[in-house]
DNA sequence: GAAGTTTACACAATGGTTTGTGGAGATTGG
DNA sequence: CCAATCTCCACAAACCATTGTGTAAACTTC
């Protein structure tokens, strides 16, 4: 009555029953060129001894582990876990386990990530860039080992670079024409780090909108966030309130930031929609929740992880030599009373 | 020139070297035994022909993955999004990777994940149990192989288990006497499944305190909910209007129930806070940014996912039978503007 | 009934690393 | 100068499953 805690293995199965390693693994696997009789005994003591195929020797021996690795900047928000949930979904459905690294918008741990990846010999991973990332050594680096590799939201602007992005651009264009059709003119914006795609192609929406509607673009209406929380909102919102005339819209590449000013502006008696539209984007599930409710934009996170999936195993199928594939999917925006510039948002009826 | 894709080996390197397997791994790892010279050379060819060790085959000889499984019913709301994010975390920082499942609150899902993680010979399984989980012969399993087994949040009434929770019944009962002390005296709940010891628990304490502070238990104020979502809490709300007599408070297990019904309240005018005290559970983000704010328990789901590794990782030190450790963190009511009763919410000033 | 095909399995190599054992050469001590 | 000790490294087994090849026996076919 020793330990014996060793699991058993498909040599123990073999020697049990009098026959070779590779007639048993192959009555438990493809099953071709060995009779149903074996078979049966096979799977029988299988069941018995309680056999569990090791991983990660069929992973080494056939090179391909069934893991998927992915790369977040972090797990906070909505919109991150939304894109994990739908990794997950359709990763475990094809049959492979899903390996999460955040990155902490680091990219020294980024780099690490990737490394610890590569050495765990995913099939392919997944990664939404820090917004510290300058360089993309370490992503070609992957590329380079033959294995698939595909960016969600934030990608580089590398001409090879397989990703399933939003079209932000579409999005922040729609927001501003959206608030112009209102009636707003002196629309403000709160930007955000302007080295990744996406709060950059807000940004540059903003200011085409406003050129194509031949709306000047003034620089004090234009304030950088430092992070995307609500503080540094109600801040951003502060340091408007003080020009000498007023945004009649403030159009923030975050939701949070949104509330913080939705906030600010209710202390100073400023009511929202009818004095200030106010549009978000991210589509938070706070955004509903709120008086007045806010206007955003939709990501379709889970989407876009299931559809960063489907990319992975596409390339994954083909060993040639990935072709770059970029998908976007189309934004939406949500109109809620926080837009409704001029109009009472509150206690509008049902 | 042909594809050599093929990645490059420690046979590789000792080839390259003319020098045996076993003095490159020790070159490369503990590296006693192995003179500096030889080291030097070793490490300076790892270094230019860009070799990665392979994990998978070092798991298989060390019989330790380094990969940590974590199995969680979703990742919606804040709560699960933080655990995960305090795992990684910890985890990372430890050198493990992390493989993410999620169940839907499905239980073959999640011994299907239980299997594919022992499969894949991970070094332990952090898990918060599916709403649908009676029987536990899958984690038995776990542990009958040695495997550390750490639940988080929800787990099961076993007398051996390991894990770390939040005073759910605490956290509940300070919520209920806080309610009492306001004036509160017909207090209603939106309850979870009662399957689970969280939801369980917080039912458990609302009807302790209602007991210990004279207040009868009525059958009618206790509404089961279907869901944990906003639309949950409305039609739960509409049912509890239709008594005879409205009630002056509701704690709610969860917190989107609670803000469902803080809408609903409002389109019928009735004053939140004012008229009627409103709670929640978890502290969601959006607890802070509606109006009134609401008034919840925070759970410290970054801690808990902390806590559930560091438990986790003195399981793996000791191979003792494992000492079954339940560690219980402290819930903090957040007592905001919803369930100050008889008090008006708006507008406070600052 | 001989030649050719199929069936059902065994043998052995393979994937990449770790680790116990052993041994040649260099060093030290008496 | 010989024995004892150290250094530094090689050899080979082990981890566990997969897969190409080889080969008996059973079967088909004319």
């Amino acid at each position: 009555m020793a330990k014996a805690n060793k699991r058993t293995s498909l040599a123990d199965l073999a020697k049990e029953l009098g026959l070779a390693n590779s007639t048993v693994s192959r009555a438990l696997n493809h099953a071709s060129d060995v009779s149903d009789a074996t078979k049966a005994q096979v799977w029988a003591l299988a069941e018995k001894l309680h056999y569990q195929p090791n991983s990660l020797a069929a992973a080494l021996r056939k090179g391909r582990s069934n893991v998927l690795g992915v790369i977040v900047p972090h797990i906070n928000g909505a919109f991150f876990p939304a894109v994990v949930h739908g990794i997950e979904e359709v990763a475990s459905k094809a049959g492979f386990n899903v390996m999460i690294c955040q990155s902490t918008e680091d990219v020294d741990r980024e780099k690490k990530h990737v490394e610890a990846l590569l050495k765990a010999q995913v099939d392919g991973i997944l990664v939404s860039m820090s917004n510290t990332t300058r360089d993309y050594a370490h992503f070609e680096r992957v590329r380079s080992q033959g294995t698939p590799l595909v960016f969600f939201d934030r990608m580089p602007a590398l001409p090879d670079a397989c990703g399933v992005v939003v079209d932000d651009y579409l999005g922040a264009y729609q927001v501003m024409e959206h608030l112009i059709e209102q009636g707003c003119r002196r629309i403000a914006h709160f930007a955000g780090p302007q080295i990744l795609n996406t709060t950059y192609d807000r940004f540059r929406a903003y200011q085409d909108a406003l050129k194509a509607h031949g709306i000047p673009y003034r620089e004090e209406l234009v304030v950088h966030l430092p992070g995307s929380s609500t503080t540094a909102g109600m801040t951003a919102m502060q340091q408007l309130l003080q020009l000498p005339e007023r945004p009649d819209a403030v159009f923030s590449a975050y939701d949070f930031p949104a509330g913080g000013a939705l906030q600010l502006l209710e202390d100073y008696g400023i009511r929202v929609a009818e004095d200030i539209a106010l549009v978000g984007f991210s589509n938070e599930p706070f955004t509903t929740m709120i008086k007045p409710r806010l206007t955003s934009v939709d990501q379709h996170g889970t989407l876009m992880g299931e559809t960063a999936v489907e990319l992975f195993l596409q390339l994954l199928k083909r060993a040639e030599p990935l072709s770059s594939r970029r998908i976007v999917l189309k934004p939406q925006l949500v109109v809620r009373d926080s837009s409704l510039y001029g109009q009472p948002a509150f206690h509008k009826q049902a």
